[in-house]
DNA sequence: GCCTCGCCATGATCTGGATCAAAGAATAAA
DNA sequence: TTTATTCTTTGATCCAGATCATGGCGAGGC
């Protein structure tokens, strides 16, 4: 079971705003508790209204694939609560996952109008959809908003070149605990509290993410957890025993 | 040996706009062979001269290190001739290579006002320097040149996720393969032919870069030759026998 | 010329993590 | 409750690529 605090959301499974928004009902975004988080942020409370306008939120239960690599980009997505995983596909299977998305997190961004990538949830997740030409347009009238965008894609190209530091010269242990360390880091940003991690994605979403098999990924779990420095709790959390520790683990120092 | 096309430049190693522009002489910007490839490219003449007003040209020898990880992040980088290679270190001096920079291409963006990797260059090159206190202001300024810079970031992105594809997922020719097309593919983009590829950089480094040893790469040339995928010509060269079947090496298929 | 020095190739051996196999544990269905 | 079904752990074996070691080759330096 995945414990999820849902910003905002109904029952149905889509919802434009209008319909959503009955008179004096304040609306979603003023509550979203991401919004600092993600492209919003930078925003005015009338600019904030204009987004909203173009917005709708979805939701989605776990497994779901919100689009798939080479369709055609018309949607940009920000996640407002759950875990979203996005991968890359070889002709035989084999599979690459390029990120977890967490709430505040921005994906759907393509380079010749289609999705480099596929993008599934890994829990039930709540979305904000965006019309990729309106976004545009939007973009365009606001600057602010376009430069912070810039800073998220900068932010992600840091973390992907992390990422490939780990994937080309990392050690199996070193990997693992990099990505707890990534995960806890994630959730302080968060707001969360960093030590007990939740860890909501599968061995094998774990395994495709470092470059890994499941087996590999489950051996290096106990391997941790009998030196002592984690262990594994209720609820897919991890509890970390010293996170400076972890860190030197981290890097084979 | 390695053969660069200088798109401009002088003898001297730094040198402000303003000096090396006599009056009546054309600006090099205007020269510059791979302005339509990079952030330039969405400027109008006035634009182009405000930022020319800020740029600085230089020149390094092969095996220069640009800026080193960690230093603080003052100027941004344009590749106008030459290869530069950016890096990810280990505390025990494992090393990630995360992108070679052609002509054109941008460098220098940073995450919290220092440099996330170490930028070297591969051969003699030469850059534009611009100061990123300025660069920022002429951004705020002239949204179509933020904008271009952040489609430029969302290339980047999407070549990172490849880039972590081939590191978590393919074997040792199938990288080698996929390096060779990708080459092969950005020597196209840039207007050279696309078959006998230029290949500048070590074994050491290719190897650093696809997350493999000297050894295995120079195996996996061998055994390409071997297998008539690919012939080693003069100079740096490999000539691709087919570039289909190669792509079909590169994915596996 | 000859010597160094840094690359590159190739051979021999080793090993971390993959693969193959099977038995628990958890979750969901009946 | 029992029974599928899927996920995780653990064991045994294998192998792609790392590591260790050596020799060749080309470019500078003297």
């Amino acid at each position: 079971m995945t414990h999820i605090d849902f910003a905002y959301g109904r029952d149905a499974t889509v919802q434009t705003n209008a319909k959503s928004d009955p008179a004096g009902e304040i609306h979603p975004c003023s509550a979203c508790t991401v919004r600092t988080l993600t492209v919003c942020a930078a925003l005015e409370a009338e600019e904030l209204r204009r987004l909203a306008e173009i917005l709708q939120t979805t939701r989605f239960d776990a497994g779901h694939t919100v689009f798939g690599e080479g369709e055609p980009a018309e949607t940009l997505y920000n996640v407002t609560s759950g875990t979203v995983k996005v991968y890359k596909l070889l002709p035989d299977g084999r599979r690459q996952i390029t990120g977890f998305l967490l709430p505040g997190d921005f994906f759907g961004l393509s380079v010749n109008d289609s999705y480099a990538y596929t993008a599934e949830t890994v829990t039930p997740v709540s979305l904000c959809r965006f019309p990729r030409r309106r976004m545009e347009a939007l973009l365009d009238e606001f600057p602010k908003m376009q430069r912070r965008l810039f800073s998220m894609a900068s932010n992600e190209l840091a973390a992907a070149q992390d990422q490939m530091l780990l994937l080309g010269r990392k050690t199996a242990k070193e990997k693992i605990c990099s990505f707890l360390l990534l995960l806890s880091q994630r959730a302080s940003r968060r707001g969360h509290k960093t030590n007990p991690v939740h860890v909501p994605m599968s061995r094998a979403d774990i395994a495709d993410y470092l470059g890994l098999t499941t087996e590999t990924v489950s051996r290096t779990f106990t391997q941790l957890k009998t030196s002592r420095a984690i262990s594994l709790l209720e609820g897919n959390k991890v509890q970390i025993q010293d996170m400076d520790d972890l860190l030197e683990l981290a890097e084979g120092a």
